[in-house]
DNA sequence: CCTATATTGGACAAGATTTGACAAGTCAAA
DNA sequence: TTTGACTTGTCAAATCTTGTCCAATATAGG
């Protein structure tokens, strides 16, 4: 889980516990315990804040939790590779 | 929507109607119509069975579907690109 | 133009999934 | 052995999904 371990590592590195992050989340230590490992998905307004808590650039943060996302949906999947390719052609071709 | 594309472009071209798939699907014309559209989206299942019907490799409709799902998830994000290529190496790295 | 058939749109209910709270547990350090 | 940090399991509430139904809109053939 990519987030998950960018968070904590942020966190311990700052020297900060999970009890002060979840509050300013306003959310309980338990479920910031399981974002943080990767058992439940933060929310992306969760994840914004996050980064401000941790003075980190929000685009890192999220990248990560983009990356979560799609892997979750090609996990045991066999035309994993071939649809990341599709969907990078697409949206290259796609955004202006 | 490039799997609902896919299959009405497959289906046309067989001179199948909705009303054809969608019986054997066992759901709806509506609900055919919508997944077509890419305003619902079909389930795993689904594709595998489309794909029989349609005779087409599953494998190829399966691609689509991913696509689609990746694309979803990162619609209007910025972090798009960025997440596509930390996917395709943590996948090309961790599948053995 | 009629009319029949195909497709689409929207509202809604049932069911599944997710989110979070809470209580209880483990673990390590003092 | 007590305390603080974190984890685990369970439950209810909230949210999302899947599908049905009815109605509206195309489209094709007389």
């Amino acid at each position: 889980m990519k987030l998950g371990n960018r968070i904590k590592e942020l966190r311990e590195s700052k020297g900060l516990l999970q009890r002060q992050l979840s509050a300013q989340l306003e959310i309980d230590t338990p479920m910031f315990s399981k974002i943080e490992r990767g058992e439940r998905r933060a929310k992306r307004e969760q994840v914004l804040k996050i980064a401000e808590i941790l003075k980190v650039k929000a685009d890192d943060l999220l990248a990560l939790w983009l990356t979560d996302q799609i892997l979750e949906v090609l996990t045991d999947e066999e035309q994993a590779l071939q649809a990341l390719k599709m969907a990078e052609k697409d949206i290259k071709t796609n955004k202006n």
